[in-house]
RNA sequence: GCCGAGGUAGCUCAGUUGGCAGAGCACAGCCCUGAAAAGGCUGGUGUCGACAGUUCGAUUCUGUCCCUCGGCA
């Protein structure tokens, strides 16, 4: 069997995710190059164009030649969000596929990712329309109705989600809305049980000491290299600090100091803070991942090094590719396809 | 050396007319199915500077000592 069909028949992707500041991009871009692939980025915030610095997008020359799909695909005014960035990314890796190149999946959007491996449920798109209704309403009537009228038409989701927890209200009702039946009930249907690849997942890992360094030393190099330009050329622009796209890390606090909320010390305080936080709330969604092989990352290790490792890994995966897709299919929808969680 | 102010959570501090100490920040744990770098929940045992005394009981009152910061020498 060629490399092409195994490939298109197995349909395996190898997937690195970790918090951010890990070391993620750079060892993406050597495992790439030696597999002569291309990157996928995970990331909700790369998709952005123009929102280069605040992301940590790689640079041309940190790309190093290697393709970086799924970044840059929409205006920072647009909609994008889980759904649009499945459909958008399956096309990508059944083309990978078709050419005989091993998808590698990078990025530390926890949900994104699930997407990929597991699956999305039949939900109906977002309606801008109806989430501003909503809103209008919390805020006239107190955020309480929300919830109250969520237990009425979906008792399930009511209880399952906190009454302040109003933008997963929002889209309880809007899908009760849109489809005239609870979230819930096509929540269960689904149950995240898809399994479309065979996933390899890798999670890289560091001390929370050493995690937490890198992310202030990372803060300080963007502002060095221009985030707060970045976000006043985006407002001059007229991208409102109100986007979605202007909540994410870096341009929240930035903008809230061009605004005159807070004097520059404070909101690069608050930058750091608010990305360990960030960071932390990643790997508290990864650490229940089922499948991932973690890898702990010495504090000074060579990215070399680190890729080796990663590909003996990718190798041994691949080796076994034919057994573990078999072995998946008669073990149904429970599998955690293809390795065993660390 | 003398005078004053203070030593309480990782930090800044509040407080107890004597009854097993509390706020902000920091931090930690968790949830998540088309907003996910978003959004939400939970978590406070700390020799109340040390030792002795008074008291049923002291972080609180008394004494001595140690340390910090001012001022005067």
């Amino acid at each position: 069997m060629s490399r092409t069909e195994e490939f298109v028949r197995f349909k395996p992707v190898v997937v690195v995710v970790g918090p951010t500041a890990v070391g993620k991009s750079r060892v993406a871009v050597r495992l790439a190059k030696r597999l002569q692939t291309e990157v996928l980025a995970a990331d909700s915030r790369q998709v952005y164009r123009g929102m280069d610095i605040g992301t940590d997008k790689p640079t041309l020359e940190e790309r190093d030649g290697v393709p970086h799909r799924l970044i840059d695909l929409v205006d920072p005014d647009e909609t994008f969000n889980a759904g649009i960035y499945r459909r958008t990314a399956l096309p990508e890796i059944d083309r990978l596929h078709r050419e005989g190149r091993l998808p590698l999946v990078v990025g530390g959007t926890g949900l994104y990712v699930r997407t990929l491996i597991r699956g999305l449920c039949e939900g109906p798109e977002a309606d801008p329309t109806f989430r501003a209704e909503l809103e209008e309403e919390a805020r006239r009537k107190g955020a309480e109705v929300l919830h109250r009228e969520l237990t009425r038409v979906d008792p399930k989701s009511a209880a399952r989600l906190h009454p302040h927890d109003q933008v997963k209200i929002i889209r309880a009702l809007e899908v009760y809305h849109l489809l005239g039946r609870p979230l819930s009930s096509i929540h269960q249907r689904h149950g995240f049980g898809e399994l479309p690849f065979s996933p390899l997942l890798i999670g890289l890992m560091r001390e929370r000491k050493a995690l937490y360094r890198r992310i202030e030393e990372r803060v300080d190099s963007q502002l060095a290299r221009g985030l707060v330009d970045e976000v006043r050329g985006l407002l001059a622009r007229g991208y409102d600090r109100r986007l979605g796209s202007m909540k994410g890390l870096g341009y929240r606090q930035i903008a809230a100091y061009l605004a005159g909320d807070c004097d520059y010390t404070e909101a690069v305080r608050l930058l750091k803070r608010d990305t360990r936080r960030f960071a932390k709330r990643q790997l508290t969604w990864f650490r229940k991942e089922p499948g991932i092989l973690w890898l702990s990352l010495a504090e000074d290790e060579p990215v070399e090094q680190l890729t080796n490792k990663v590909l003996a890994m990718i190798e041994g995966f691949l080796a076994g590719l034919g057994r573990e897709a078999q072995a998946n299919k008669q073990s149904g929808r429970m599998a955690a396809a293809g390795v065993t969680a660390g």
